[in-house]
DNA sequence: GGTTTCAAATTGTGATCACAATTATTATGA
DNA sequence: TCATAATAATTGTGATCACAATTTGAAACC
């Protein structure tokens, strides 16, 4: 604890789920400060569903498994909590969002709404350099899930998407699928354990032929249909009643918090 | 006939534009905590376009201004940061978000993709009391438009559209919203003043009559015809390099050096 | 055994101080 | 007069302490 420690050189790698690794999701901000570097760490655990839905977020549990200080981390959590990643309880206390039905519906009608629309504006954008980045991404997802490893396999299909999005630098509406995202994101990586990933066609691949030939219909409808594929696969048949246990296991943090290891059941 | 609203040009200018009031824009979070306190009445000062483009925020001041502490400050202006209402620089200072023709298509684009939505999926829940209340909104807007009142005239259209929007308990997508419409509003109040604001048809009376006769189709169109003629009166022709100035007189407190330009007194 | 009671631990909120980095202001040079 | 250097003021970030409100765990009770 010398003098400033502004070089992002040493990483103290703590226990529990989450290490400190600055493994960002995309190239977003710098992560210069500390408060930034836990947010980032936390963002990509949200987004590769590494944290369960209904899990209690403790400020300053979560800041020593960080290895942060509180501060920083009291930050990073106000800000997902903003971006809706995180829910806030009439306690005051944190927890990562329980899923609904009705929650769920909405987030894929913004997703249907929003997402091409994103990639309609982007594919004029989208050189040889950025494909080849798309096309990386699909290989790193199709690899991962032959592999079974789901964290990667929903990681590399972010980078898909928000390659694309991110290419017509449209911040406005990126920023709102980002928030998006990390709202399903624990969700769906439970349910990738749950229902078998049977991928009809993979329509990744349609969308890549539209972006190579500039076909904005075909793109767009492409994006609509990932998107519907996921609905129609984890939808309403999630939602019974006898799944709906599973699916809440991690208890709303109104209650307890000694759960917190539930990191498990892997697929 | 056409400059009927107060042009921005009395803001008062010194950051204590603001009072504490804990007037709230809408019924949301109880407020109890110090730093909802203050959020929300920066909020509602985002929404009511009562802070200019390119304003910067500094902590302290803001604090002070608002009569409270640092820490409940930081707080507020990290939750409307990562709103996207508060726009972070490099040099980690914040500021009144820019306004530019390309973040205006988007903010725009993403309204005419989720309000119709939002409405659709609200009309069957708004009973007489929801009804009358919106009518109520509306009457307030006309009165506010008559007599010059710019920023009440904006709260009472916020409040009239949210109303709706509200009425579905459509969270995600609401949240989503209201987002969006912090954003712009420090853009439209300034625009207010200098376009006048003609409304051709009144497009609120419209989506009211179609929620009476739960006309889906007909108030989704009365929603898109209402973003769109404020994107046609204030759209492109405003961002010309003549307005441009006009627009961003308080320049961006980023690196440009110069703080806000309303540090001192008069402009 | 099951419920109640009460102390210890943990929670988020907020204040206060410290510090490095900028920004603003003044002083000093040609 | 104008540009440069030095100084002062202000900025955001982070640590540390304090405090009230819960939550937890175990003891005490019926």
């Amino acid at each position: 604890m010398s003098d400033r420690l502004n070089t992002p050189s040493e990483r103290s790698v703590k226990n529990s789920g989450l290490t400190v690794r600055v493994s960002r999701t995309d190239d977003q901000a710098p992560a210069e400060t500390m408060q930034d570097r836990a947010y980032q760490t936390l963002r990509h655990a949200l987004i590769v569903g590494k944290l369960p839905p209904g899990k209690g977020i403790s400020l300053r549990a979560m800041a020593e498994d960080l290895g942060v200080g509180v501060m920083p981390m009291r930050a990073a959590i106000a800000r997902l909590s903003a971006e809706n990643a995180l829910a806030v309880h009439d306690n005051r206390r944190v927890s990562i969002p329980e899923m609904t039905m009705d929650r769920f519906d909405q987030l894929m009608q913004a997703r249907l709404l929003l997402e091409p629309a994103c990639a309609m504006r982007a594919i004029g954008a989208i050189d040889t350099a950025a494909l080849a980045r798309i096309r990386a991404h699909d290989d790193q997802m199709n690899a991962s899930y032959q592999s079974g490893d789901a964290e990667l396999y929903m990681a590399a299909n972010y980078a898909f998407h928000f390659e694309i999005y991110r290419a017509g630098q449209s911040e406005v509406l990126t920023r709102l699928l980002e928030s998006i995202w990390m709202q399903f994101g624990p969700f769906m990586r439970k349910v990738y354990g749950l229902v078998g990933t049977a991928r009809l066609t993979d329509k990744h691949e349609i969308a890549i032929n539209a972006i190579e030939r500039r076909d904005v219909t075909r793109l767009k409808l492409a994006i609509e249909a990932d998107i519907l594929d996921g609905m129609d696969l984890l939808g309403k048949s999630i939602f019974t009643d006898a799944n709906d246990s599973l699916l809440s296991k991690g208890r709303s943090a109104g209650r307890s918090g000694r759960k917190s290891g539930t990191s498990g059941d892997a697929a």
